[in-house]
DNA sequence: AGCACGCCGACT
DNA sequence: GTCGGCGTGCTC
């Protein structure tokens, strides 16, 4: 009688054990084959992580595999093996990680697509009697076609019009006569489309030629390079060569929605070869753009964090874009960090990573320095503009109405006066922060949460930033009756301010509530390149790497808060954020200036920022992380406990304390206190902060604490997670 | 997390 | 009498 196996298998349940299953005869299972399984009640989806001769439980509690999903494993032995980590490391159960892993309709255990049915190429009907309804859409498809005078590809078409036009769409048109097709030619692409479009700078082939020549071998290379100095390119070509090899490629950028640019340029770079992953997607756009990637069929991968979780069987390079900003880590469910993940990763597939930034964590840096990474600079910019000035308005000497200083009002005339553009830098959307009662002290709170409601003019509304609540704006103090005030300026005030102080210029405000629209940012970002406006206020959408020719002056109007936050990274994201608004100004011999409005000019941060020297101003920030144990010499760990009461989420993080120290072995247990939110969302939250000088101490407490109340669960009305690294303890 | 079981309150 | 509230326990 021949031997029988079983299979231990990853489900998507917060339960962290895996759970083994007898393999029928007939089924040869391999590691990352998708399986149907019987599952308590019901039936699940699960993923093979091995093969074991002797299962962990009795064999009478075992059960059957149902039935194998994939012919192909959908996950790679190596993405296995990260994921594996990933669960031990951030100390989240293995299950939910490894189903994590896959696009949402492959977790609900949806078949493979498939090879792509070719789809044909969409002409305009020239002949076609106009039909007397066309929507704008379909109109700007036409013009767009007849513009081209050739039949188009859809994606060459969206690539045209931006419209995101999806298949059924067009169809939709070609039936009621509007588009004519023809058959898909063999694809004309080839392996890399053109070449750079400029000739690199010896800076960047220096560059460049470190990259290649990593090739093939693990390492992490911090390519570290002042706003415009042409990283992009030195990344296109080192993935050209490649893809040139027969490898693939994954780029992470941090959100694809902020940065439409990026994709143009690189799917022009790359006809063809390129797949788009992020969140926005539908869900069927992004199974096939995984599983293009997957089969090799578009050998470059470009997406946010998720990304990173795509099995690429011929992986050649890694590459972080602006490797510094937050967006990277995850912030709830399992809290990783997609940069840290893709530098295993390239220890695993035995790949070289590169880290790109104008601005380089300290984390990045200290690594950097001491070696343990590569590191590539790129002093100058291949325009030769020298970066701007950078000046302080002391608003003690200059006060500010509605956020402006008159002598920012004035350098904003001076710099509009030249025909150029004025960026005004402000990181707190909405109108007001908050709305108030002069004469009986009331304040506009949310009920559910422990903040002051946002007021949001346009809609006459005040709105929660923390849980979204939204209210009618009032006039009249709902406690005394007098007229209510607005406090602080956000975006929108900021907006109508300047648009009273320069009636005549143009202006587009640039935040999360004014690109909520699809193709809002695109269209803004277009107009801004186009001279149309003269003015643009935003939040750090702003500062993201978008490429603006005409920008004279780049205003800060609030660095205080940032400056004097209590958070661990708040001095280093300050500096972060103003130096990449900074970045925007000045292009081409024409040397821009940066202002900033502060109370504080002789705070440290502020000399650093006029001296304009990112590597000089981060010294003393390292210092201070030094002297405190925080990172890079120190680890964290955050445990956040909440509930629908205080008391009880109080009783339970003080409970956990008294665990947390039981294990405790050279690790400090800070807490449990208060969150910094207390109430957010009619839940009350508790945090304790765990800081050790080894990895190792850190991840026994952890994980000691962690047995401990699965052991001795608490009501289920509590929820326990935790940070590892944390970014942010607010 | 699901899903079922189980034991107490207000309804046709 | 029973529909349904959510506490508790289990899932190979």
């Amino acid at each position: 009688m021949p031997q029988e196996t079983f299979v231990r298998v990853a489900i998507d349940r917060p339960l962290d054990r895996l759970f083994d299953y007898r393999c029928p005869p007939e089924l040869r299972l391999l590691p990352g084959q998708r399986v149907r399984l019987p599952f308590g009640r019901s039936d699940t989806v699960g993923v093979v992580m091995e093969s074991v001769a002797t299962p962990a439980v009795a064999t009478s509690r075992i059960r059957t595999v149902g039935a194998l999903i994939d012919p192909d494993p959908v996950l790679t032995a190596p993405l296995l093996e990260l994921l594996r980590f990933t669960a031990r490391y951030y100390h989240h159960p293995l299950g939910e990680v490894v189903l994590n892993a896959l696009p949402p309709a492959l977790r609900r255990g949806a078949p493979l697509p498939g090879p792509r049915v070719p789809e044909p190429l969409w002409r305009a009907d020239i002949d076609a009697d106009p039909p007397r309804r066309i929507g704008p859409r379909q109109q700007a498809t036409i013009d767009a076609l007849r513009e081209a005078r050739a039949p188009l590809t859809r994606e060459a078409l969206n690539d045209l019009t931006g419209l995101g036009l999806r298949r059924a769409e067009l169809e939709r048109m070609a039936d009621r006569g509007l588009l004519g097709t023809e058959p898909a030619t063999v694809a004309t692409t080839e392996p890399s489309g053109g070449g750079p479009a400029f000739p690199l700078t010896p800076e960047q082939r220096d560059a460049l030629a470190e990259i290649v020549g990593a090739s093939g071998q693990p390492g992490v290379l911090l390519l570290d390079g002042v706003t415009g100095s042409g990283k992009t390119e030195v990344y296109l070509e080192a993935a050209a060569q490649t893809l040139d090899q027969g490898g693939q490629v994954l780029i992470l950028i941090p959100e694809i929605a902020l940065t439409p640019q990026l994709i143009q340029r690189v799917s022009r770079r790359f006809p063809g070869q390129v797949a788009a992953l992020h969140s926005g997607l539908a869900v069927n756009d992004r199974l096939r753009a995984w599983d293009d990637a997957r089969r090799g069929e578009r050998p470059l991968l470009l997406g946010t964090r998720s990304a990173l979780f795509t099995p690429l069987p011929r992986l050649g390079l890694i590459i972080v874009d602006e490797e510094h900003d937050p967006a990277y880590k995850q912030q709830d469910g399992l809290h990783y960090h997609a940069r840290d993940l893709a530098i295993l990763r390239g220890h695993l597939e035995s790949v070289p990573v590169v880290l790109g930034s104008a601005t380089p964590t300290l984390e990045t840096l200290e690594k950097a320095r001491s070696g343990r990474y590569r590191h590539l600079r790129l002093g100058t910019r291949p325009d030769g503009s020298q970066p701007p000035a950078v000046h302080c308005l002391d608003t003690r000497v200059h006060p500010t109405d509605e956020g402006l200083s008159t002598p920012m009002l004035d350098a904003m005339r001076g710099t509009l006066a030249q025909g150029r553009q004025c960026f005004m830098l402000l990181n707190r959307r909405g109108f007001a922060r908050v709305l108030s009662c002069d004469h009986c002290g009331w304040v506009a709170d949310c009920p559910r949460c422990d903040a002051h409601l946002t007021v949001h003019a346009a809609i006459r509304r005040s709105v929660c930033h923390l849980c979204g609540y939204i209210q009618p704006l009032s006039d009249a103090c709902p406690q005394c009756g007098q007229a209510l005030r607005h406090l602080g300026v956000g975006t929108q005030r900021l907006e109508r301010a300047l648009s009273r102080h320069f009636p005549d210029t143009p202006l587009i405000r640039l935040d999360r509530d004014s690109i909520r629209r699809r193709g809002a940012l695109e269209q803004s970002l277009e107009a801004i390149r186009g001279m149309e406006a003269g003015i643009v206020v935003g939040t750090q959408i702003l500062a993201k790497g978008h490429d603006f020719p005409r920008v004279g002056l780049v205003g800060i109007i609030d660095v205080d808060q940032g400056l004097f936050s209590a958070d661990l990274r708040a001095a280093e994201q300050t500096l972060q954020l103003v130096l990449q608004a900074a970045g925007r100004a000045g292009r081409a011999g024409d040397p821009g200036e940066v202002l900033i409005q502060t109370g504080h000019p002789e705070h440290p941060l502020m000399r650093a920022l006029r001296g304009g020297d990112y590597a000089a101003m981060v010294d003393p920030l390292l210092d201070e992380r030094h002297q405190a144990g925080m990172p890079p010499y120190g680890y964290l760990a955050l445990i956040r406990i909440d509930g629908p009461g205080p008391e009880a989420t109080q009783r339970q993080a003080e409970d956990m304390v008294r665990q947390l120290r039981r294990h405790a072995r050279e690790v400090r247990v800070l807490g449990p206190a208060p969150a910094p939110r207390h109430r957010v969302n009619r839940r009350y939250r508790e945090q304790i902060l765990l800081a050790s000088s080894r990895r190792a101490t850190l991840h026994h407490t952890l994980g000691e604490t962690r047995r401990h109340w699965e052991a001795h669960p608490p009501p289920r009305s509590l929820r326990i997670s935790i940070d590892v690294d944390p970014i942010t303890l607010a």
